[in-house]
DNA sequence: ATGTTGATGAGCT
DNA sequence: GCTCATCAACATT
């Protein structure tokens, strides 16, 4: 005899989405984190409108022999403070006078560490991100390049700050394990000025991704 | 390969 | 306060 199966009795039942603790953020060692955010989502409501998707490219920075860090040698500004709060809060910046960074702060109070977003696969809110994006193509530079995702998520300077156990800017766990063999990790870029540390392999892709930013 | 773009911070006064 | 070199991009060619 046959019996329907019940929920709890298919095998390997994908759990829900859950979004992602502040102790995800507050571990000691950003690059890490850098390549644990592979595979996660990344989600903004703003304008009334919920927009998000897939990360599939991030950097990481620390904060101690790190050049290529705004927080490098303790530097303390306006735009560098909130780097040194406990991690879970977005650090925005403009870069070029042109285009918002979204940065997540890592670790915890007083070690300023961060991992760059670079790359988004497009999953929720997309007509949305057309508009912000002004375009109507789907594809890459939708939000392939740092400065096009923040665009495309509405994410500005004004959310400097913002706190990301919140709703107006998270992150869940889709539950989806990204393998080794699938990540490319390699140098930085942008960072020339940074010398040796400019070689240091912080920078994860997940290789089959067509959404990460363009090659140098 | 080159132009656009303006915030940033270091170094000065 | 002010100037100026620098810059974690992108669009266009």
């Amino acid at each position: 005899m046959i019996t329907n199966p019940t929920p709890n009795s298919q095998t390997n039942p994908i759990p829900p989405p859950t979004k992602i603790p502040l102790d995800f953020y507050r571990r000691s060692d950003p690059v890490l984190i850098a390549r644990d955010l592979l595979g996660k989502h990344l989600y903004t409501n703003i304008d009334g409108v919920l927009t998000g998707g897939r990360i599939v490219e991030t950097e990481a920075y620390a904060h101690i022999n790190d050049q290529a860090c705004h927080s490098h040698l303790g530097r303390y500004t306006a735009r560098t403070k909130i780097m040194y709060e406990a991690g879970g809060v977005a650090y925005v910046y403009l870069v070029y006078g042109r285009y918002a960074l979204f940065n997540i702060i890592t670790n915890e109070v007083g070690k300023a560490d961060a991992v760059l977003i670079r790359g988004l696969e497009p999953l929720e809110g997309i007509p949305e991100m057309l508009l912000r994006r002004g375009t109507l193509k789907y594809q890459r530079n939708l939000t392939g390049g740092p400065g096009l995702l923040t665009q495309a998520l509405g994410i500005s300077t004004q959310h400097y700050g913002t706190d990301l156990s919140g709703d107006t800017i998270w992150l869940e766990d889709h539950h989806e394990v990204i393998a080794d063999d699938q990540v490319v990790a390699s140098p930085r870029v942008g960072i020339d000025y940074a010398g040796f540390d400019a070689a240091l392999p912080w920078r994860f892709r997940i290789k089959a991704s067509k959404w990460t930013s363009p090659a140098r």
